[in-house]
DNA sequence: CGCTTGCTTGAGATTTGTCAATCGAAGTGG
DNA sequence: CCACTTCGATTGACAAATCTCAAGCAAGCG
């Protein structure tokens, strides 16, 4: 069901645009096709991931095949923290993604650096907790529509990179009843729908408190 | 609903036993009685707080008063990452709770030290959102005894500091809904109740593969 | 042009929530 | 010491939300 490829392209590049590590930690960016993995639950881990252009999902699974995606990640956004020794989770390319490796494991004072960004990712984990746990449908459509037009700079259009399974395994819900709030926000003249991945949001307040 | 008492009291004592921060950030234990806050959404962040005895929660407002409580922390815990600048949680003491201050805020290279509890901390969350994301009720209530268990030796005598609502606004449930797990799990014969907080686990094996 | 794959829609089943009554332990005052 | 009150927990009956299963639709691709 979550078949995957294990290729990836590796393209070198000069310089990081990651503004913290800039100091010689300059990588090449790898290139991962859609679907494909870039890091294992039970991998030893050590590098960070910052992304070039395209989107990840992080995810876990239950023993059945259920999942659950704690986070995407977009262009211009760190990832890899989900670890301690090892991997804790699976990282993979949602579609052709280019992703620059930090590998910053040995070095001394970075936790300086990587502590805001390891803050930050528990802050956006714990307030995911607040959707999950107390959001009913519409709720956690709404906060996720919000949450990825703000990701892009805040503009009308919403580019949405996943898929419906992926979006229904990031808020816990199937993907039908994504289906179903996405059709009842277009009826209530909420948003737009401009593709089965684009969409225009047409009353940002509504929108807003709907996601409290 | 969530009124609260803002009494406590500080008691001096002589060195700090948490191994990591133990060159001078000795800090007195302050109580809190039962129901107080420790610090609220807002507030400005700074130290971390060790609890010495008792329970803490740590949770998010809905604007309606719906509650998510992301974490609970026991004696032995470290707690306080839920900030950056301000913090965006509230913490409150769920019993007689004694907890020492870390006042490290300015502390040059102390990120080294905290990192590792921030990722834990990261990890413990985003494990969460596979528990609310993709778990039923019974899944859910077995997953925080396990939980629960390990976090006090492994015993089998488990001990809940925490009321029904706690539990419900942890796990995403109602009262009632946790309280009719609890039922079920005491006729199928996996736990033993012998108190409203406290409990025996009969069947670990079952407890642990519904927790998946 | 016809597949394939992902999305939408509908009908019915299931789980969980809501509302209400009762229970029971702990604490209070007579 | 006992009756009374209170508050949290339990239980039941019913309602609502979401899931499951199935059918149909539509865009993209060979």
């Amino acid at each position: 069901m979550y078949a995957q490829q294990i290729a990836h392209i590796d393209v070198p590049v000069k310089q990081s645009p990651f503004a913290l590590l800039d100091e010689g930690w300059a990588q090449p960016v790898s290139f991962f096709p859609a679907g494909t993995e870039i890091y294992a639950q039970g991998e030893k881990a050590g590098p960070l991931y910052h992304v070039e252009f395209g989107a990840v999902r992080v995810y876990r699974l239950l023993a059945d095949g259920r999942r659950q995606i704690s986070a995407f990640h977009l262009a211009g956004e760190t990832f890899g923290f989900e670890a301690d020794a090892t991997h804790h989770f699976f990282a993979e390319a949602i579609n052709a993604t280019g992703v620059r490796v930090l590998r910053i494991a040995g070095a001394a004072d970075m936790s300086r650096q990587l502590l805001p960004l390891a803050l930050k990712g528990l802050i956006r984990a714990q307030e995911h907790l607040l959707v999950l746990g107390r959001q009913n449908a519409i709720e956690r459509v709404a906060a996720f529509l919000v949450d990825m037009a703000e990701r892009q700079g805040g503009l009308r259009q919403v580019e949405l990179p996943m898929s419906r399974m992926d979006i229904g395994d990031y808020l816990g819900l199937t993907i039908e009843t994504v289906s179903r709030v996405f059709t009842r926000l277009k009826d209530k003249g909420v948003i737009r729908l401009l593709g089965l991945r684009s969409l225009e949001i047409l009353k940002q307040d509504v929108l807003l408190d709907m996601g409290e």
